[in-house]
DNA sequence: TTAATTTGCACCTAC
DNA sequence: TGCAAATTAA
């Protein structure tokens, strides 16, 4: 095995990558290689002799697991000839995890099928428990509860140890709904995302012997964003690697930022007094920012008081100074930023996917989200309504639950009555009362509807039909492909007709949504030809936002900065640079300085030019807020930063009529064909003040992006005409002529 | 007893 | 603004 790939390195990452033996820090700052010395390390020790089959590799995303993965096998010469041949244990902690649980199931009490409920999920559960002992949602918010609940979970608190240590009111009723909460999952042969954590360790703690099964399994094991993981993780890793003691993490503490979720940033300011022999590396060479975006995220940084030491170099150009822009409003943030865009793409030859626009929270993508429709800019969304978060799909994928696992009582809800089959909450509740007081699940009393008296003989005959399917394709499973099974049940559900008859623009996305999940159903099943409906089930819970990115497509990308962590871009837009809404609203001195260390992050995302953004006014609530600018601005080194004050505001229009434009989904590549807008911002205001051209169907006109189409169809009057122009063979657009600057050619 | 409508409240970030 | 629970109509 040839080790040329050695020569890549630095001496630093060298020197991190060649040390095998024992536990190892490597303190690597944003854009020092991280990444790089992580994968470089797992084919360095494969050259040395070492069986990938004993290396663990856990990543913070699985877009992250996929990429290191391909890049190792590229490194080591192996051939992905199908993705699943080579399936190297690197993965996120809770996809990793999950995979062990299924296999050690009986071991903890557990079906081998079991649901893993997402938030919406356990969010029910808590209410529903909440209902049963009569508490108030006024006193004891669920989601406060829950939240509890979870941070106990992440803390590796067990509800028999919290009940001891409860101190108020309280503490003592959420150790009670804890306490209940955990019995009702197992006996919905169920688990939530904290579970995929803390039942490994429990086992393992139980059972010695598959503990040290894992073990030799995984004699070298490596952590990505080290700074991020919680309690429960950190046990684990413990756990794990106590027998052969060759841990390897890699993490960067001015870059922790989900504390929220349990994250302790403890984790990597303790590993050398955890691990006394410990070797610690660091990486302070920055090669992927400017000279000045790296001393602006220097200067912001030294603002918290709970860190490491360690200060970033580059050896890169200084580069240009970060741009401050300053807008009146929430609305004309965005449209400064896409003209922003528009100008830069054609000035510094940039594609659209070098641009990322960044935000603190997801509803202040509606606004942006707005300008670039406007602007007719093509843009992808990461996160907001996140894709298997939407109703459509959560319910495509609670019947599919209810095939897997017949216990799990949250998706029965779910499906019961959805689409609408005359059974109401009455009836649920008497459903609900047997099946309580028989201990069996609200599926198998489904099953047993007769008797019960109360039930009207027309909901006994819906649920019994109810059953009945859900009891079919039970049987179907084994026979027929995930994806067929999943197209056969969507058809005799009429999900697809029922929007259908909807008619409206809502139903219609939701269709295409439907849609858009068959086909990654179909995708699923290629990619693992032998993959069972739960290890569908069991992935898609898993993958996260970002998983889903198509970087390929050449479109704006917009995302939260929390999404953002691991990435980099040319140009960077940081957006909502306002008190109380970045940072948002802190109580204590650690969160603020959380919020520091996410404007860290969001910053040193750029390679080459970053601009920061505040509006003077914006809408939260619904109402209108007048919003000062972000501390984190003054904190930032003075002659680093230039302001752009433009006094030309976003053009008034009203409202837009209808949202659907040129949505995100919109195929974007013809865009690098066409001739990009070459006018300055003024000539922009000109032009959209400029008269609208009379169009008839057949009429040739051009569109600034798209170029040259064909109008097919016209409709509406006034401000709210629209046409439909079929832009190169197969490309249909509607657009509203009003903002669409349409050129008539003939 | 369910479906449709109104009102009431929420906006952090995510595996 | 936009969705989910409470209220009212059917």
């Amino acid at each position: 095995m040839t080790k040329d790939f050695l020569r890549d390195l630095n001496p630093a990452q060298l020197e991190a990558v060649k040390f095998i033996e024992g536990p190892e820090l490597v303190l690597a700052g944003a854009g020092s290689g991280k990444t790089k010395v992580l994968t470089y390390r797992v084919a360095y020790l494969v050259s040395a002799g070492v069986s990938l089959h004993n290396i663990l590799c856990l990543t913070f995303t699985n877009k992250a697991a996929n990429e290191m993965r391909t890049r190792i096998n590229k490194m080591l010469g192996i051939e992905e000839t199908n993705k699943r041949t080579f399936n190297t244990w690197i993965g996120t902690f809770h996809s990793l995890f999950g995979k062990i649980l299924r296999v050690e199931s009986k071991n903890i009490g557990y079906g081998q099928n079991f649901s893993i409920y997402d938030e919406d999920d356990s969010l029910k559960k808590v209410r529903e428990i909440l209902k049963e002992r009569n508490l108030a949602e006024e006193v004891y918010a669920p989601a406060a509860i829950r939240s509890r609940i979870s941070k106990l979970k992440n803390a590796v608190i067990l509800p028999s140890q919290f009940e001891q240590t409860a101190k108020s009111r309280l503490d003592e009723v959420t150790a009670d709904i804890y306490t209940t909460y955990e019995d009702r999952l197992k006996k919905n042969n169920s688990m939530d995302f904290d579970d995929l954590l803390i039942k490994p360790i429990l086992l393992f703690n139980r059972n010695r012997e598959s503990l040290e099964r894992y073990q030799d399994r995984f004699r070298f094991i490596l952590v990505d964003e080290y700074q991020d993981t919680n309690r429960a993780q950190y046990v684990l890793l413990k756990l794990l690697s106590e027998k052969h003691r060759n841990l390897c993490v890699v993490g960067d503490d001015a870059q922790s930022i989900y504390s929220w979720r349990g994250a302790e940033l403890q984790n990597i300011l303790d590993f050398q007094s955890d691990y006394p022999d410990c070797k610690v590396f660091r990486l302070e060479q920055n090669y992927r920012s400017t000279g000045k975006i790296l001393k602006a995220a220097n200067s912001l940084i030294v603002h918290n008081k709970r860190k490491l030491d360690k200060e970033l170099w580059t050896e890169n150009l200084d580069g240009d100074n970060l741009t401050v822009i300053e807008a009146e409003s929430d609305r004309d943030e965005g449209y400064k930023i896409v003209q922003k865009i528009r100008n830069e793409s054609v000035k510094e030859k940039l594609q659209l996917k070098d641009f990322v626009v960044l935000f603190r929270t997801n509803y202040q993508s509606r606004a942006l989200e707005e300008a670039f429709n406007r602007g007719g800019i093509p843009y992808l969304i990461i996160g907001g309504l996140a894709f298997y978060k939407r109703k459509e799909i959560k319910d495509l994928l609670a019947y599919l639950r209810l095939v897997v696992n017949q216990l799990d009582d949250e998706s029965f809800m779910r499906v019961v009555n959805s689409p609408p089959r005359g059974v109401g909450d009455v009836t649920i509740d008497y459903l609900r009362n047997f099946a309580t007081e028989s201990n069996i699940a609200l599926f198998n009393a489904a099953d047993r509807v007769d008797e019960i008296p109360e039930i009207q003989p027309r909901q006994k005959g819906q649920l019994k039909l109810f059953s009945e399917l859900i009891k079919k394709y039970v049987r179907l499973k084994d026979e027929l492909s995930v994806s067929e099974l999943t197209r056969s049940m969507t058809d005799e559900l009429q999900f697809i007709r029922l929007l259908k008859d909807e008619g409206t623009p809502e139903a219609r996305n939701r269709m295409e949504n439907i849609q858009e999940f068959l086909a990654g159903i179909a995708e699923f099943q290629s990619d693992n030809p032998q993959g069972t409906l739960q290890d569908f089930l069991s992935e898609v819970t898993l993958v996260a936002d970002v998983d889903r990115w198509d970087t390929q497509r050449n479109a704006v990308t917009l995302m939260t900065v929390h999404a953002a962590k691991g990435l980099e871009f040319p140009v960077v837009f940081v957006s909502g640079l306002e008190e109380g809404l970045f940072p948002l609203p802190a109580k204590e001195q650690n969160e603020l300085e959380e919020e520091r260390r996410l404007f860290y992050v969001a910053i040193t995302r750029a390679k080459r030019k970053v601009y920061l953004s505040h509006a003077r006014e914006r809408y939260r609530f619904g109402k209108l807020s007048y919003q000062t600018q972000s501390r984190f601005l003054s904190e930032i080194e003075s002659d680093l930063l230039e302001l752009e004050r433009s006094s030309r505001q976003a053009p008034q229009h009203t409202l837009w009529e209808d949202t659907n434009i040129v949505t995100s989904l919109t195929p974007s590549l013809d865009y690098l064909d066409s001739p990009l807008a070459k006018e300055s911002d003024r000539q922009t205001e000109i032009k959209e003040r400029r008269s609208i051209p009379k169009l008839r169907i057949g009429s040739i006109v051009r569109h600034e992006f798209f170029g040259e189409g064909k109008v097919i169809e016209v409709s509406g009057k006034g401000d709210n005409e629209r046409v439909i122009v079929l832009f190169g063979a197969n490309q249909k657009k509607q657009l509203m002529l009003r903002y669409a600057n349409l050129t008539l050619v003939r």
